[in-house]
This record gives C-alpha cells, sequence and structure tokens, in this order.
DNA sequence: GTAGGATATGTTCGGTTGAACATATCGCAA
DNA sequence: TTGCGATATGTTCAACCGAACATATCCTAC
C-alpha cells in the first residue's frame, strides 16, 4: 500500500512527482537527465520546473546553458528546503497513519498483484 | 492550504474524491443525488461505486432498486469503517505535518487568489 | 396496470494532457 | 570557429477522460 500527498494552495500544487523531479536533479545535475530517468520528455520535465520556479518566491532550481558539458541544473537552497519539508509531511503521514492504512488495506480484496 | 491525500494498493485507489461520494451517499442515501451535489454526472458516481465494490472483499455501498421512491444507497459496515480509516489518516496527516505545511506555504510567492 | 424515481449500462462527442517532433540558443573546449 | 550537450520554446497529433445523451430495468404506490 503506497501513499500519495499532494499540496494545494490556489492553483499551485506541488506533489509526488515535482518532489521525485527536484530530488533526481540534484542528484544528476541535469534536468534532462531527471526527466529521463523518470520516463517523461525534457519539455514536460522543463515546465515542471518553471511551475515551481514562478510558484515560488524564491526559484528551485538553477539552471545555465552551455559550458563544457552543455549546462546544467541543480537545486538552489529554497529548492531543498521544499523537497525536505515535504519529504519530512509524507514520512509523518505514513507514519501516524499506518494503523488505519492497514486496517484499509485488510478491507481489501487480495489479487492485485504486484505494481 | 489544503492537503489531498490518495492510498494506492495495485490498481485500486481511494482518494478524497472516493471518500466525499461515499460521505454523500450516507447523508442522502443516494448515488445520484451524491453524484449530483458533486457536479459529476450519475453514471461517473456510479462507476466509482462499483470500482470500490469489486475492489474490497465486502461491497461498501448497497443498492437497491424500484420501491417507492424509485430505490436508493446505503453504506454498508464495510463502507463506513473504509470511509473513517481514511479520514483519520487525513486528519493526522494535516495535524502531524502542519509545521513543515506552513513552512512549504511561507516560501510561497503569494497572489494566487482563491479557488 | 401504470406512473414515478432511482439504479444500471451503453454510446457518442469534445476538451484536456502528454508524447513526439522540431528548432533555437548558449558557452566552453578542442 | 566549429562541435557538443544541455537548456529553452513552439507546434502538432494521438490517447485518455469525463459530460452528455440515450435507454433499459426494477419495484412500490395509487
Amino acid at each position: 500500500m503506497t501513499l500519495r500527498l499532494r499540496l494545494s494552495y490556489g492553483s499551485v500544487r506541488f506533489g509526488p512527482g515535482k518532489a521525485e523531479l527536484l530530488e533526481r536533479i540534484r542528484d544528476s545535475g541535469s534536468i534532462s537527465a531527471a526527466g529521463r530517468d523518470m520516463g517523461m520528455s525534457y519539455k514536460r520535465a522543463w515546465m515542471l520546473v518553471e511551475e515551481m520556479n514562478t510558484a515560488f518566491r524564491l526559484p528551485l532550481v538553477d539552471s545555465t546553458r552551455g559550458g563544457a558539458k552543455g549546462g546544467g541544473a541543480r537545486l538552489t537552497d529554497a529548492g531543498a528546503a521544499v523537497l525536505a519539508h515535504y519529504r519530512r509531511v509524507v514520512a509523518l503521514a505514513e507514519q501516524q497513519g499506518a494503523a488505519d492504512i492497514a486496517a484499509i488495506e485488510d478491507l481489501l480484496a487480495d489479487i492485485p498483484d504486484e505494481k
């Protein structure tokens, strides 16, 4: 049983997709590599980054064009902070709600094999 | 800032939409009335109910056709239980994660007016 | 035995969303 | 100064999803 959690403030939304994207950008140093790993087009990955950068007061991702390796991207302090806070909320929800989540799972019909 | 939470087990999913639908069915005693109130077609409401009833070992909604008032629907014990557990998980997540949620909100750009 | 209201399903149509394709630009290194 | 790799954007097309429309069925009350 997995838990997906999304925060919304007006039209601004932040959920598991953007969180994973931020994480992969942090690890790979590249928007395109992050998107590739997640099976999405570069364009989509870039649009999500753009959304986040405009939604927050400070950009969450800092990107540079050109250079030896063509460019790259990295998480800003704000980006790291948002990611950490989000991860923490999810972890808390999973821990604190474990009993209720298990109770629901017990009522489920079996069979759903994998994935 | 609102929080949306969805539980997934394989292809089976349960989130805010189905939870609200169950709640309204419990209160109105009708699938069509519940769907109407939520601004969805009867067909969609019925399909969601069908999904839930097949996903769980016991049906969450019990419906009857015909009769004086045409028929109706009511929550089963299993339905009430699932709804209560889900509500509890959400409430716990909101309470326990309040600090982190607020921290993210503080980093947001303002302006997003309403809705 | 017929009218009414809600469940139960099928079908069609339009909008939204993402995938795919296509360029343009940038800056360092060779 | 040319090539490379990644960012930055626009455009087009197919798939998916829900809305709307259309019936069929059921059962009680009158």
